[in-house]
DNA sequence: TTAACTTTGACTAATATTGACTATTATTAT
DNA sequence: ATAATAATAGTCAATATTAGTCAAAGTTAA
């Protein structure tokens, strides 16, 4: 995991940091001089080494004064669940089944009722039928996925 | 939402402000002064963080003894609120405006912090991008509309 | 040898800053 | 009263300052 390459060395450098603080935000074009490479591979740094699966939540902001936040976070036990439903979810997935889902969630006490009526109105067939068929249970599924990564983690 | 550029200064200073006072009354050239920077500036720094979806309304006069004043709204009761909200969202919206609409939410106490990440989760920019940005807005604005029409029965 | 991983850079997107020009209101001079 | 002037704030587009995306090219490991 040493220094074989730039990446780790970057991952490295930031993991050190991270080690002490919760937090850190850094100027891309900084880091990216530091360890003289193209800011772009800051990017595939934090892309491949700081997921949400791994404990990580990114944030960034462009323009004058920008930067990119990176947060560790706690991950929940039931992470190993969550990633069979990911997988399970796939690419898309229908209206029943995504109930079915979001019950096991409220069944295993992830999430709330209310919590658990949320989603499903964020994810029901009167939201998203903006289009036809198939692209409404891609979306189900995105949302879907989108809302099991967000909750992995604890939050303040 | 801290000091990274001079813009997040000044919606920080006003901000504070205001968290005393229900609403503040300056003079343009003073804060502009004040914090080192050209007028427009100010208005750029209302325009961007000031909107009535973030529960802000903004009244100015020119000419002698001219003011900006920005007052802190409540939406009225929450069913109004709601309503409004809708109206505000219209046919599409972006990320940004999305986000402090949900922070207004929940700063109102009609959501609990778990359920607005949530929301956010589920209409982030990461979630939705499946398709051009129309589309995406468009999306968001469907998915939050339906989210808050749900919220009418589910509060009580 | 090939598949996965890394590096690079051109292009894109988001956000902030600036200033010239415009619009409105108040005050002063006639 | 009216006209000129002063004192405000508003708009908009150009420019600046960041970060993101994507795919081609290079490198490494199985």
């Amino acid at each position: 995991m040493q220094g074989r390459n730039i990446s780790d060395i970057i991952e490295a450098y930031l993991k050190q940091i991270l080690a002490e603080s919760e937090r850190i935000e850094i100027k891309r074009s900084e880091i990216a001089e530091l360890f003289n490479c193209v800011p772009s591979q800051i990017n595939y740094v934090i892309k491949t080494r700081f997921t949400i699966q791994r404990g990580y939540l990114v944030q960034s902001k462009r323009g004058g004064g920008g930067y990119i936040r990176i947060e560790k976070v706690k991950l929940l036990d039931d992470r190993d669940m969550l990633d069979t439903m990911i997988q399970l979810i796939g690419e898309q997935i229908n209206q029943r089944d995504a109930l079915a889902l979001v019950q096991k969630l409220y069944d295993d006490q992830v999430i709330e009722r209310k919590e658990a009526n949320l989603v499903l109105a964020a994810t029901s067939h009167e939201t998203l039928a903006v289009a036809d068929r198939n692209l409404e249970e891609q979306l189900r599924a995105h949302i879907l996925i989108g809302i099991l990564n967000h909750l992995r983690y604890e939050r303040e």
